[in-house]
DNA sequence: CAAATTCCGGATCATTCATTCCATAAATCA
DNA sequence: TGATTTATGGAATGAATGATCCGGAATTTG
């Protein structure tokens, strides 16, 4: 079923990922709409907005994208064929291996993007607020599976943990940013699972 | 020793601490010079610059500010009438009433701040991390100070813990920011501080 | 007093920002 | 073919950005 009307010149999809590589890399605020253009192989500010609509739009699509690609965390929370330890384990190495790469901007995009924006920007921020608390919940959600399977102590600290595993796995996001090497990350995580032992 | 000329109208140190405010709430970039010049009692643009000789040398004065009051833990981390683990434990304590406290601006500003930044900010991103590796340095060293003292067990592991503290506090100024409560924060400290008993 | 010094109000600067508009080009549909 | 639809190139929009400049006001010094 081919569209009528003039082709678009462009890879709207790869655009998109060069598009969630800036935002990431540069943020929501600090990435401009030159910038993006330049990025995306040169195109015009008409070609632009018939494509994406607007730098919030475009935003949106490419915090969607990130979620659903390199900052996808929530399937592998909820793998029931791995006990909620080894899927927190998991979970903490894969954020860890995106988040060092240097074949991607160093950090969690839904961390780094969107949070410190203008007045003006207050609902970009809170798209990025939203996807970090995706995340939180699936932790939340595999803690209470593994309580739920016995696997770990019913003795409330769930909520607690949830939490020190989440700011943890924030706070990886500044230390990439800021050059800590990935295998003293991982030896962190491994570190810090170990509060399930006892 | 009265210092000739006209004098000045506001008062400078308040104002410091009213554009560090704004810096941490909003962040560099997002802080504009109009933002910070009605706020601190509707200077001219003159006066501002007369004052503080660009945005830049205020946000670093702001930092330094920070650094010095709010944002102070490394006296805490140094303090010798403290045990390695009671340190610790106040520092955690002291960052999160101040990171959740109504009467500032939620979270860390020399997390938020200064962490995403256009090329033009370089050094800005720069001034914010040099601060962010001062408490990482003082938590590096309290941990050996516990070492030597035999408080710790000195089995290699103060290194993995130091970076899996710092980036539980680093990633409190994201949780302060998504709403998270000072309580369940502070049970997450006192949680994760539990890895030192065994 | 006058000279020197510092500060202030306000206009102004060149850039950059995100966005819109218009004429034209390239495709499909009838 | 001609009508319709969509995309492109490039100019133009108004608003906001950080920073500078000038004339005058307020103060200390001599």
């Amino acid at each position: 079923m081919a569209r009528t009307g003039r082709p678009r010149e462009f890879d709207r999809e790869s655009a998109v990922r060069q598009a969630m590589n800036l935002f990431w890399a540069k943020g929501f605020e600090s990435t401009s709409l030159s910038d993006l253009k330049s990025t995306l192989g040169g195109l015009s500010s008409a070609s632009f907005y018939a494509a994406f609509g607007s730098k919030k739009a475009l935003y949106e699509e490419c915090l969607a994208e990130y979620m659903g690609t390199c900052g996808e965390l929530v399937a592998t929370l909820r793998d029931e064929s791995l006990s909620a330890r080894e899927a927190l384990r998991v979970m903490l190495w894969r954020s860890i291996e995106i988040q060092t790469s240097r074949d991607s901007p160093l950090g969690c995009m839904a961390v780094l993007s969107g949070i410190v924006c203008d007045d003006d920007n207050a609902d970009v921020a809170e798209l990025a607020r939203n996807a970090r608390k995706v995340n939180r919940d699936a932790i939340a959600d595999c803690l209470a599976r593994g309580v739920a399977n016995g696997e770990l102590a019913d003795d409330g600290s769930a909520e607690a943990f949830t939490l020190t595993l989440d700011s943890f796995l924030k706070g990886l996001a500044v230390q990439s940013r800021d050059g800590i090497s990935r295998e003293a990350l991982l030896r962190s995580a491994d570190q810090l699972l170990s509060i399930l032992d006892r």
